[in-house]
DNA sequence: TTACATAGTATCCTTTTGTATACCATGGAT
DNA sequence: ATCCATGGTATACAAAAGGATACTATGTAA
């Protein structure tokens, strides 16, 4: 799907199914959960999801940012410090996060 | 994702990504947002969403259907005729989907 | 000079998801 | 008798997503 649109300039077919392209990821709606909470260094994110591999969580952060949700902000420093936060589009995703997280409860509750 | 939830008695650890479940799959809210327009035949849905493949048409309503969100009705007549439609649960995926295409609309926007 | 901490890459593999294509069952119309 | 339409299944395959594991770069502190 990503590779798909990407190629095609971004153009989706479905508002919908771009907003599923941003946060349908495995593990995004956790990070963007938790940097709804703040700035947050990589190693913070590692320790508060420590089932995500190091690798899927740099990408999953790395595709959010090339959408213009997240920002990446890296000090030059040894050892590198790197921090992740949500951009003005990132913050408006919380909206978005807590119909879902309604619905899903009342989803739930039901089965 | 859908397996592992599955076996595991339908426990999500997040509602996020519970209603990410439901409506995550490559064609759901497109058939979803059809079947807002009200009751649909098997083949009027082909019709209206001439991309999908039978096999993945019946496989995406057959998983809503289980979620609970779709119901399907069988008439006992040659040639067969199975309607789909919106249960109650369904419906309340109206609010949902909405939200994520305002969200997305104004993503498409930005770029 | 060696070890350490952080934030990664690289490689390989498995699982999940989706596609393509062919086939099937049924009863009524011709 | 046979052909048709509908709503599927079955099988094989391709691609995408994700996981496991090992490796890397670098300035600082001991």
């Amino acid at each position: 799907m990503r590779e798909k649109a990407e190629k095609q300039g971004n153009h989706y077919n479905c508002p919908v199914e771009a907003t599923m392209e941003v946060i349908g990821g495995k593990w995004k709606v956790i990070i963007i959960h938790h940097l709804l909470d703040g700035t947050k260094r990589f190693s913070e994110l590692r320790r508060l999801i420590p089932q995500v591999t190091q690798r899927m969580l740099t990408s999953q952060l790395r595709e959010l940012e090339s959408d213009g949700a997240v920002h990446r902000e890296v000090y030059p420093q040894v050892p590198p410090k790197v921090e992740y936060s949500l951009t003005k589009l990132g913050k408006t995703l919380e909206p978005v996060l807590l119909v879902m997280h309604d619905w899903g409860n009342n989803f739930i509750e039901r089965s």
